[in-house]
DNA sequence: TGTGCTATCTTAACAGTGTTTAGAATACGT
DNA sequence: ACGTATTCTAAACACTGTTAAGATAGCACA
């Protein structure tokens, strides 16, 4: 009850932009893309529809700034996985993460990809987004005896990709016709990861 | 010029359904998804505004519909490849079809997998995805030594599922720093789809 | 041939969107 | 204390999807 309607609420906000970014991350999470709008953003935060256009530039620029948190939290989710020790190999460690991030923010991972929605030269995305496949890269080209270390990077990242969109989507559970596959199952996404390193 | 700007142009269009769509796929491959809206579909034909929603019921039921067109070229792609013996492996004709598909109508790939512009209960499109799908667990389950069919099918659709989103967004040019890596290195996906069949 | 009936399309309107413009209110450095 | 720069408001414009009411044409059936 500290942002929403207090009354005389001053003309400068303080923190604007973190609070429509905020608002724009809750209503990403609750109802899609789609319920991310500038206007629906500005009425949570108590300003008027084009306030939050002097800070983002346009919808695209607070979409690209949503983006960019959403990589720099997978490169958090990498880390941590990695000091943790949670998995056998880097592979089996970038795909566990990478699929698990997209289970616990679906459409923050989806908007990650979705090129059309972003802005091409935004500075800070972009640095996020080569610190994330930066890193992805440091995971995916292990050493692996026998095997390009490009093509090997392609592959563990595409495995881990394409895992996390059908998982996210639920086109495995459906298409596949299995019981449930859920994040417990953690020792499948090992066993994936350990063919796919082995090869 | 037999359907742009004909003089008196008749009340009844004759089969505006499917002028609609193709209006609607030409602006998706041109423009992007955001480029396909009712009004300007219905401005390409020559029709009133709200003339498509007749035969779509809503901007969600004409993209249904074109998904449902992109899944169905998809099954045609794949049984075009596979009667061509163009591949050695089922797994490599998967992961061929489904990366050259995604390389030649990008904008359409994409959109088939946005669940959150698509109608979830639509009949057409659920028809032909399950069809699609149904083709995919084929060619990704097919006999392997000493492991899951399931868990075989679920690396296989990954990986092709993952390269070509990488693809077809420039990821991984991008982010591998290789050179280019086009359709004409098709030897490459054999590579990976053969270790993905043998492991 | 004529007569309803139904599918198809138009016109006009409504609510909501992103974005721009001009200007008001505040903060802040000097 | 003053002047400037930042931040926000108010109003408007051009779009969008969608609906409601009505006009038009095709079509089955007499």
């Amino acid at each position: 009850m500290d942002q929403e309607k207090e009354d005389a609420r001053p003309y400068h906000h303080g923190d604007l932009r973190r609070a429509i970014l905020d608002a724009a991350e809750r209503r990403l999470e609750t109802g899609g893309v789609q319920a991310v709008t500038i206007r629906a953003c500005a009425r949570e935060a108590g300003v008027s529809p084009a306030a939050p256009i002097h800070h983002f530039g346009s919808l695209r620029g607070l979409l690209s700034a949503l983006a960019a948190r959403g990589f720099d939290r997978l490169v958090v989710r990498l880390d941590e996985d990695a000091l943790a020790g949670r998995a056998r190999t880097p592979a089996s460690l970038l795909v566990g993460a990478y699929v698990s991030f997209s289970l616990s923010a679906p459409n923050l991972f989806d908007l990650m990809w979705r090129d059309d929605m972003l802005d091409p030269v935004d500075d800070d995305l972009a640095r996020a987004r080569r610190r994330a496949l930066d890193c992805l890269r440091l995971l995916s080209s292990a050493p692996s005896e026998g095997r390009s270390a490009r093509v090997q990077a392609i592959r563990i990242w595409s495995l881990a990709h394409g895992l996390a969109m059908l998982l996210r989507h639920g086109r495995i559970v459906s298409a596949l016709g299995s019981e449930e596959y859920g994040l417990e199952t953690i020792g499948d996404f090992e066993a994936l990861a350990r063919d796919a390193d082995f090869a």
